[in-house]
RNA sequence: UGGCCCAUGGUGUAACUGGCAACACGUUUGAUUUUGGUUCAAAAGAGUCCAGGUUCGAGCCCUGGUGGGCCAACCA
């Protein structure tokens, strides 16, 4: 029997009890910022919901703060939602569209003497709201007339009066041990266009008193979210209670722990910090723990959505490893990515049986994984690159690589036998000469000859060039936000980004297409970053391969 | 001196109305391999935060602790 999440367990309980007759989520971003990995699970979780039990799912953006919204964060968040592969139902959403039947909400409340215009100041709620450990006091503007509320609020609303100088409250109870029970704000005045009203109003909801009710008027009937949110549950349904036609379906708010990943941050706060303070180059480098960033790093959707599902959802805190999202990562990339070779640190080698003029195309694999995708033709001579860790000159016994005096089958061509050495004056190697083995040839070798060893490489005649830029884990610290007394900027890993500006790629690797993947054959996995240009092209890794060798020494 | 929530290998999740703690990642070993990749096979690693209780039987139910998270923006 397939595992089910709590969320799912309580869904299949409401269905068959006949509680709810069917499934409508919603993803509600704020359009202040991108999406990370942790929405991605959101959105994984919401429109997955939705699918399996042959219900719909929103994209609603609460832009309830036009202070902080922006319109091209909506466009951002689109563009991820879409490209992780999910589609919401009808058009998109907005809270805003709904602050003409908030407003008549709020004056619902006012009627049922639920609510009143509060004048106190900032500060004045703040300490007449106490601390958690005891009781507030009411302020002094609480048993205001329902006709006096009903008119503050209606000139609240036309702008009369300065930002700051009164909120509408809802009236719950002063000494609730639960804070947002004591008498929540539920307008405030802001005078600051919106990115979809403009200057339309003038007085905003607060979260709490939007949130619940765009539920409801859509019809919702599992509003998710995170943890952080069950203190907030009590007035989601207080305010149902008091505004909802009861015969309509009621919407169930429920809360699971967010995810997150380590040596990274998933909150929007200190990811705006990084692009802010140019410790990134933009929400969408690759570095960024964002679906753009991810986007553009090469990984594919699917991997991300893998990863959200493997992960799984539950109630507990929770720090995924990274190394999870890697494997997902590869899993995907494996089945679908070209291969192909590019040599990243090059160390020259010159077949000296081969003379100068000499050149052979020889096809090779384009995915050993999928072997409908065919071969390419990729030149040969006697002048190549080879990777200058795939030479030793004292190498231990387990070394399968070239060696002097050894052996190695090149890639899809010939095996060579290491002749000489070339150092320049500081001994540093910048040769190796070589010859190729007699009827060695991949695919028809007679030669006998074993190796251990297969590297790959590139003509040196005929390769192109390219700037690789590789990623390492963009904070040094598995849990960079833990030490609440320092700034976690402190602990960004100076090494995220390397870039080696000139490596040498085969000649087919010049058509591809930005977006494109490929691995560069015992190396990782690359794709082509938007930042090419015709003459020059860049490639970011995505992730290594697995390199066992490496990890034994 | 408050309230709400959570607690299962290193990590993340399972264990449907109590019935031998399972899966994945990671780790280690071996085999295959013209990628030290992939694939395949295997191993190590928790006795379910602690203490009581109920029960023939508790990871699951009850009580009390302990530890962790969240709550005092006119943010969401």
């Amino acid at each position: 029997m397939e595992s089910l999440n709590f969320i799912e367990h309580i869904i299949e309980e409401e269905l068959k009890s006949g509680k709810v007759k069917e499934v409508i989520t919603r993803f509600p971003p704020e359009p202040n910022g991108y999406l990370h990995i942790g929405h991605a699970q959101s959105i994984w979780l919401n429109f997955s919901l939705g699918k399996k039990y042959k219900g719909k799912t929103n994209l609603r953006f609460d832009d309830t703060n036009p202070l902080a919204e922006e319109s091209r964060f909506v466009e951002a968040i689109k563009r991820d939602i879409a490209w992780l592969g999910f589609e919401w139902e009808g058009s998109v959403l907005f809270a805003s569209d709904y602050f003409p039947q908030l407003y008549e909400f709020a004056q619902t409340l006012i009627k049922k003497d639920l609510a009143y215009v509060d004048d106190s100041t900032l500060e004045e709620i703040r300490r007449m709201r106490g601390v958690p450990t005891s009781p507030g006091d009411e302020s002094p503007f609480r048993n205001r007339s329902v006709e006096e509320n009903l008119d503050l609020l209606e000139r609240m609303k036309s702008g009369e009066f300065e930002e700051g100088s009164k909120v509408l409250r809802a009236k719950i109870d002063m000494s609730s041990p639960n804070m947002h029970l004591r008498d929540p704000i539920l307008y405030r005045i802001i005078k600051s266009g919106h990115h979809r009203t403009g200057e339309a109003w003038c007085i905003y909801p607060m979260y709490d008193f939007a949130h619940g009710q765009s539920d409801y008027i859509e019809g919702i009937t599992h509003s998710i979210c995170t943890l952080e949110f069950e203190i907030h549950r009590p007035l989601y349904d207080w305010f149902l209670d008091h505004l909802a036609d009861p015969s309509k379906v009621r919407p169930r708010q429920i809360e699971f722990a967010r995810l997150n990943l380590n040596y990274t941050i998933t909150s929007k706060r200190n990811l705006k910090r990084l692009v802010e303070e140019g410790h990134v180059d933009g929400w969408d480098d690759p570095r960024m723990p964002t679906i753009s960033g991810m986007r553009r790093r090469g990984y594919p959707a699917s991997a991300l959505t893998m990863f959200a599902e493997k992960v799984g959802v539950a109630k507990r805190e929770n720090v995924s490893d990274m190394s999870l999202l890697e494997f997902c990562v590869r899993e995907k990339l494996n089945k679908s990515a070209t291969r192909v070779m590019a040599v990243l640190d090059p160390i020259k080698v010159e077949i000296s049986n081969l003379d100068d003029n000499y050149a052979e195309e020889l096809p090779i694999e384009n995915n050993p994984e999928a072997p409908e995708s065919g071969s390419r033709m990729v030149p040969f001579s006697n002048q190549l690159y080879i990777e200058r860790s795939d030479f030793m000159e004292d190498a231990p016994k387990k070394y399968f690589r070239l060696k002097p005096g050894g052996v190695v089958r090149l890639k899809g061509a010939y095996i060579i036998h290491c002749d000489e050495v070339i150092k320049n004056e500081s001994g540093k190697i910048i040769k190796l000469k070589c010859s190729q083995i007699a009827n060695s040839k991949s695919g028809s070798d007679t030669s006998g000859v074993k190796v251990k060893g297969t590297i790959h490489w590139v003509s040196a005649k005929h390769c192109g060039t390219a700037e690789a830029r590789i990623y390492d884990r963009l904070f040094n610290i598995e849990y960079p936000l833990k030490d609440k007394d320092k700034d976690v900027m402190e602990f960004l890993n100076p090494d995220n980004l390397s870039i080696i500006d000139t490596i040498y790629i085969e000649p087919s690797l010049r058509f591809a297409k930005v977006g494109e993947s490929f691995q560069f054959l015992r190396k990782g996995y690359f794709v082509l970053d938007s930042d090419s240009t015709s003459d020059k092209l860049i490639f970011n890794q995505a992730v290594s391969l697995r390199d066992g060798w490496a990890k034994k020494n």
